[in-house]
RNA sequence: GGCGACGUACCCAAGUGGUCUAAGGGGGGGGUCUGCAAAACCCCUAUUCGCCGGUUCGAAUCCGGCCGUCGCCUCCA
């Protein structure tokens, strides 16, 4: 049974789905404004992971993934290089999207954009006008009244009566009621976006996406909403806010929040320069497993430390698993005319394993200790190859590898040799058999330079491929 | 000022009352296997969990104090 931590009981209890039949999970997703960075990432993969547990226990999930493609920093990135916003949006929309494939992120099964999902947020302030929740300001923005919801702070555990008064307010906000009050609608300005609408001209406020998005692919309460941490406020507690006061229901299930990652000890930040992105790092050729590896190594609730022996230390453990998965499939290549049996302590550690990543993963996510159970595995399994164990246990070996493998999602890819290779290896088969170790050995760094890496091994010559795939 | 999190080996990182003389990955040292190389396996690398007290038969795990780091209260994954 999977349980979770939910962030506004503040409690690790049973997922008791809504309706069974089919999970709703909602994540917050990026601003496409710009390059993702490791720390969004972060927590995108985080909800990957929930994702892909949930398929592998059986279950049917709906995951959406919103694109916030209008706000202020986009407003202001467009002006900053004379384009316009939907060609800014849409070009970043595709390093995104380039990014989570490399990642291994599971496609999600919507990813709708702000823009085009303005009648359901209208619809929603409209509710919220008519029930009292929100009121119009004298330049004709629209605010949520937080007098009004009495709940409002629970998710962030802040007493709205303590809120410090922000120093800041924006010169558009004057006439707000309550300076804690949020925006819903901004008012039509010059040189800006803005949508015709009853309540009148103006562009959507940050939170209101996520409210009529969710709501629109997943019923007005659904059962699971990831985001990190820093969005708990305010964002995910006005999200609750206007929804709830505008359905009269309960807006999410369980609320899930990934802490952050942080570089060499420091939040990653423009003024220190830390920011690792994601296709930077993609281009300089960083093995993209490595990274995933690197991003989901520690419990989604703990912050992340990056540092420099970060990817090396991925890297190497990679490899690992890229070697063992290797030697199995040469095992089961020389046994396949005559498997034999799976023996039985293979059997039984192909069980316990899957049992014990089962019983990690549905601890909240322990992914460190599914981490433990696989490579605890990979050891034993090593173990066995090195007894000369049958090609059908070789089999089973890899079965089980696989089936932890779709929700890690680490393995390598089915690969395909680079030209001229197959000969080359051929050519050192038959080299090796007659004892011509000189050819053998200089095949060898032909093949390396190609990026075939051979190793010799009981199992005759077996080859991975180096690097990313 | 208010609320909260964290501090485990050289690095990353689990464990939150006994099975801990503390998982797992990386790194380092030694060995086995091997034509060589690589891979793999074996052994070693924290009697100790920021510091000081306390509770308990028993604490890395609970309580108090202190030191340090970080987060939120304002845009942020």
């Amino acid at each position: 049974m999977l349980q979770l931590r939910d962030t506004l009981s503040g409690a690790t209890r049973p997922f008791v789905p809504l309706n069974p039949d089919q999970i709703g999970i909602y994540s917050c997703g990026p601003t496409i404004y710009g390059p993702a960075h490791i720390g969004n990432f972060r927590s995108f993969l985080f909800a990957d992971l929930l994702v892909r547990w949930l398929r592998a226990s059986g279950r049917t999930v709906r995951w959406v993934v919103n694109l916030t493609d209008i706000d202020d920093k986009i407003i202001r990135a467009a002006a900053k290089e004379g384009v316009e916003i939907r060609p800014l949006t849409d070009r970043w929309e595709s390093v995104f999207r380039s990014d989570m494939q490399a990642l291994r992120m599971t496609e999600p099964d919507v990813m709708p954009r702000a823009t085009e999902h303005i009648p359901e947020q209208i619809a929603i302030v409209e509710r919220l006008l008519e029930k009292g929740h929100a009121y119009k300001t004298e330049d004709g923005s629209i605010f949520f009244r937080i007098a009004s919801w009495p709940s409002y702070g629970t998710l962030a555990r802040l007493d709205p009566e303590a809120m410090r008064v922000g120093e800041r307010v924006e010169a558009d906000e004057y006439s707000k009621d309550d300076v804690r009050d949020f925006v819903l609608w901004k008012a039509a300005k010059p040189g800006e976006p803005s949508w015709e609408a009853s309540i009148g001209a103006g562009r959507p406020g940050w939170h209101l996406e996520c409210s009529a998005m969710s709501m629109r692919y997943l019923g007005e309460s659904f059962d699971l909403h990831t985001g990190g941490i820093d969005l708990v406020f305010p964002h995910h507690e006005d999200e609750i806010a206007q929804s709830e006061a505008a359905t009269g229901k309960r807006f999410v299930g369980t609320w899930l929040h990934c802490a952050h990652l942080h570089v060499s000890g420091d939040k990653m930040s423009k003024s220190l320069g830390n920011i690792a992105r994601v296709s930077d790092l993609l281009a300089e050729g960083v093995e993209p497993r490595a990274l995933r590896l690197a991003l989901i190594s520690a419990h989604y609730r703990t912050s992340l430390n990056y540092t420099s022996d970060s990817l090396p230390a991925a890297v190497a453990a990679i490899e690992r698993l890229d070697a063992f998965d290797a030697a199995l499939s040469a095992r089961a290549a020389r046994g396949a005319d005559a498997p034999g049996e799976v023996n039985t302590d293979v059997a039984e550690l192909a069980t316990s394993t899957r049992t014990r990543f089962a019983a990690a993963m549905n601890n909240d996510l322990a992914v460190p200790e599914a981490l433990a159970a696989l490579f605890d595995f990979i050891r034993e399994g090593n173990r066995h190859l090195d007894a000369e164990c049958s090609a059908a246990s070789a089999v089973a070996l890899r079965e089980t590898l696989q089936s932890l493998d779709q929700t890690l999602a680490l393995l390598p890819a089915a690969v395909t040799l680079p030209a001229g290779a197959e000969e080359l290896l051929a050519a050192r088969v038959a080299a090796r058999a007659a004892r011509d170790f000189a050819a053998s050995d200089r095949l060898r760094d032909e093949l390396a330079a190609l990026g075939v890496l051979v190793e010799d091994s009981r199992d005759g010559q077996r080859w991975r491929i180096a690097g990313s795939n």
